[in-house]
DNA sequence: AACAATTATTACAAATCTGTAACATAAGGG
DNA sequence: CCCTTATGTTACAGATTTGTAATAATTGTT
């Protein structure tokens, strides 16, 4: 499961956190400082960082980006001082939550979860379309686990579709989306072969299509 | 600037929030009710909802499923009601963010523009490097604002570096991480050619590169 | 059924991508 | 400084991509 790291110095703090993020199925080492927290995140394997803001050495926020820079992991800052300068703060150095003391344990978690999922550590960033899985993050896409080894334009068509899931795009716009931004002038068939080509890697059954449905007189759409 | 909807069936709130948004540069709309939502959404242009949850039709829970999965927009909830309930299923159903009032408008700003950072909404999920824009939305990298057609491997290439800024790869890594993850076997020289020409796409001066440099020995580093 | 309009398919040259090899240059150790 | 090794550069052939045109199939409408 996602392994954390809990930077706090408040011993109370770290074995009730730590005690109660373990029963939430978390993976959880703990550091009392920054010099330790950057140290303990050298073993490898880290998903997210939470991190106390009122610690002794520093004060949080320039930790935050050490921890974005030399990781580039998320943080959620815990913080005592619930006031809006801190807030501000830190979310500019890049934290990715911020949760004022007190916080209720599930609300904690909730928010772990969420950040994980926005950014897409812990498994995500994957668009998962029947068969296929598009990685954005390799910049790849997949069928029953086999690369597709998609063209660099098959794979931005197949990103305008993702980034627009169940909405009904029009030919004028799937072709500006990945030719008339470069200023090219092409063919309008050249748009209907390109939806050919990404049937022809995606689909099944590329006669039948399920990812890429046509709507006559319309344009296409990706069902969710 | 980014455009926003905020749902709220309270005149005033909706008032005082529209004017303090709009200050802040966001293009504010309103709607007051799920339905009515909806159907300013259709217009079409927006980045983000602002929700809040103690609406009169519905629970707002089922309008955030609705808006997600027809437009695919990150959910900030806003909620009179700080329970520990609201919070969890608030983020089960897709909730990017939730804020408890009463909030502070500055706190409500930082968390919309976290949220459309990590949500890739509202011009994120771009990189900059430089002259050099990564657009991981469109599939497509940029240098002062000219595409710069970069092959599907020269593109996943890039993205290795991205994922992983500021720390050394390997030679063994890269090469895995686009060539051997294929279960494909090539020559060495194959990613030493693949720099250079990434390298001469990207690079003001290739000769001296400042965006992916040489570790004589170790292998190769993109600096933050 | 006949028709027009839309979408799909196929085939094809030109351009580009891809991997390799041969050679050139640069860096570090003795 | 010389030598070895690592990295950079160039050029090339084969494969793939790309855009187009010609043709076929499908759909909805008379």
């Amino acid at each position: 499961m996602d392994k954390i790291l809990l930077v706090e110095d408040d011993r109370t703090i770290v074995s009730n956190l730590t005690e109660y993020l373990k029963g939430q199925g978390f993976d959880v080492k703990s550091a009392s400082g920054q010099t330790e927290a950057l140290n303990v995140l050298r073993e490898g394997g880290f998903e997210l960082v939470l991190m106390d803001v009122s610690l002794e050495e520093g004060n949080g926020f320039s930790a935050c980006s050490a921890v974005k820079s030399e990781f580039g992991l998320p943080v959620i800052f815990l913080t005592a001082s619930g006031d809006e300068y801190s807030t501000v703060t830190g979310f500019d150095l890049g934290a990715d939550d911020y949760i004022p003391k007190p916080f209720r344990p599930r609300e904690l978690v909730s928010r772990i979860k969420n950040v994980l999922r926005l950014t897409g550590k812990g498994g995500g960033a994957v668009v998962r379309l029947g068969n296929v899985t598009v990685d954005t993050v390799k910049g790849a896409a997949y069928r029953n686990g086999n690369d597709l080894f998609l063209s660099a334009l098959e794979y931005r068509l197949l990103l305008v579709f993702i980034n627009n899931r169940g909405q009904l795009l029009t030919r004028e716009r799937l072709l500006d989306a990945i030719w008339d931004a470069a200023g090219e002038f092409v063919n309008d068939n050249t748009l209907t072969v390109y939806i050919k080509r990404l049937r022809d890697k995606l689909e099944d059954d590329p006669q039948k299509p399920e990812i890429i449905k046509t709507v006559r007189g319309l344009g296409y759409i990706m069902e969710r």
